[in-house]
DNA sequence: GGCAGAATTATTTTATACAATATTTGTTGC
DNA sequence: GCAACAAATATTGTATAAAATAATTCTGCC
């Protein structure tokens, strides 16, 4: 009812702490460890399959199994665990129909958005995105690692897609950009050509964006999302 | 399935008393409170706005808070209560910008899916459908309630969309409904026009499916979610 | 009166301990 | 050897209680 809590530039969504600044210790124990478990996850650090024991865990971050539990319960929300019956939680494991299923969501949906978003798009946004970008493409001459460029992506995704206001298509895109997001690091950690693929299409992305060409931003949109679907399930069908 | 559990409005005690028989039809405590909860803020026992306390509900559900705590997590990421800093949780209020991107996210997956599914639908998944549907026009002669109905509503749009064998936009979908349907249970109390509305539609469905008109059963999806989309936001419009 | 700051209250968050349940191991009779 | 059943073990689910934190009230001082 009185305060808005932290002022966000551009009415920015609520989701919780994800670019920012992880400096100050998070509030409380189980949003800490949903992250770093979260993390581990879509690392790879925890593969596929494996069972997360709640004490185990527990003894891990040095914690009860309390903010554990609810940590679990908040990350099968997500879709990165399942819980089995009474045999405890295990990382999710994807079928490549359901890899495949994501990129199609988020096609549909980050099209969806894009055409929204350019009318309501300020320069400050465009410029934004910008910077990202350049970010992205390593101009700084350092290459970013898989994780960070990971996480640049979605940030330039999500500025791009921010002026529709749309909170709640925003969120469910974030969540499958997560989910997609470690088969991603998987594949880019095999070959640098997506990068390259996936800088030029952002290039046009932007383009489009600032020449308010709706049109021809919905299609890159799409075809950007779509191409790394492709790759994507190229090499995760070699390997499986 | 589910137990009929007993009616308790608010205010109103328990789930069901503790007989010294624990097998109750739920597995878990926190799976009990999570459905009763999400049942009292779908059918408006628990109005928008509305704090929930932590022992209170405990109290209320003659449990703990640990089990409690666990349910309100788990309907954070469907949508329905919000943290507040710490302030605890409150049943969401959606704006009515949120209530339409609700709908309209529901009109763009499910006119996906359905054009998916109609090619792998089976004559089992249309008689299905079409026992669903008759269900929902009451031709057993009673009258379903607002809850029932939307029930059966998310079923039978399940049974069609089901053959296209995406769970995870289903599982959106799903949430959708739920979440949406709290408000459509208000407008259907108001007014009993818009279920015939919705029944001719649906019907208009099911032929277009069993005709494997997957254009037309694609354009008739969208418009009957985006009509009761048009519908609930003139009643909540002028309600607020 | 009004305000800074301490004390109180209200509420959430986490740890410990216990109860319930599933899984595995071990034993007996055939 | 092995099927059936019992004991042991592993693991999850929940209650109680204590610690942490925000909100509120109270008090003394100007």
């Amino acid at each position: 009812m009185k305060q808005p809590k932290t002022a966000t530039p551009h009415g920015a969504p609520i989701l919780e702490a994800d670019t920012g600044t992880p400096r100050a210790s998070y509030p409380t124990l189980h949003a800490r460890i949903l992250d770093s478990l979260r993390e581990d996850i879509l690392s790879g650090a925890l593969i596929e399959g494996t069972a997360l024991r709640q004490d185990q865990l527990a003894s891990r971050y040095g914690a009860s199994r309390i903010p554990v539990r609810e940590a679990l319960l908040q990350l099968e929300g997500e879709g990165l665990v399942r819980q089995q019956a009474n045999r405890g939680y295990t990382v999710s494991k994807l079928s490549l129909a359901e890899i495949s299923e994501e990129f199609d969501l988020r096609a549909m949906l980050e099209s969806d958005l894009i055409m929204r978003a350019i009318p309501l798009m300020k320069r400050q946004h465009l410029s934004d995105a910008r910077e990202v970008l350049d970010r992205l493409e390593g101009k700084g001459g350092k290459i970013v690692d898989a994780r960070e460029w990971g996480e640049q992506n979605w940030l330039f995704h999500r500025t791009l897609l921010e002026p529709a206001r749309r909170e709640r298509t925003l969120r469910i895109i974030h969540n499958l950009h997560r989910s997609g997001g470690r088969y991603v690091r998987m594949h880019m950690s095999l070959t640098e050509r997506t990068k390259e693929g996936a800088d030029i299409e952002h290039r046009k992305l932007l383009r489009a964006c600032a020449e308010r060409d709706v049109h021809e931003a919905r299609r890159v949109m799409a075809e950007h999302i779509l191409l790394a679907r492709d790759e994507l399930l190229v090499v995760l069908g070699n390997r499986r």
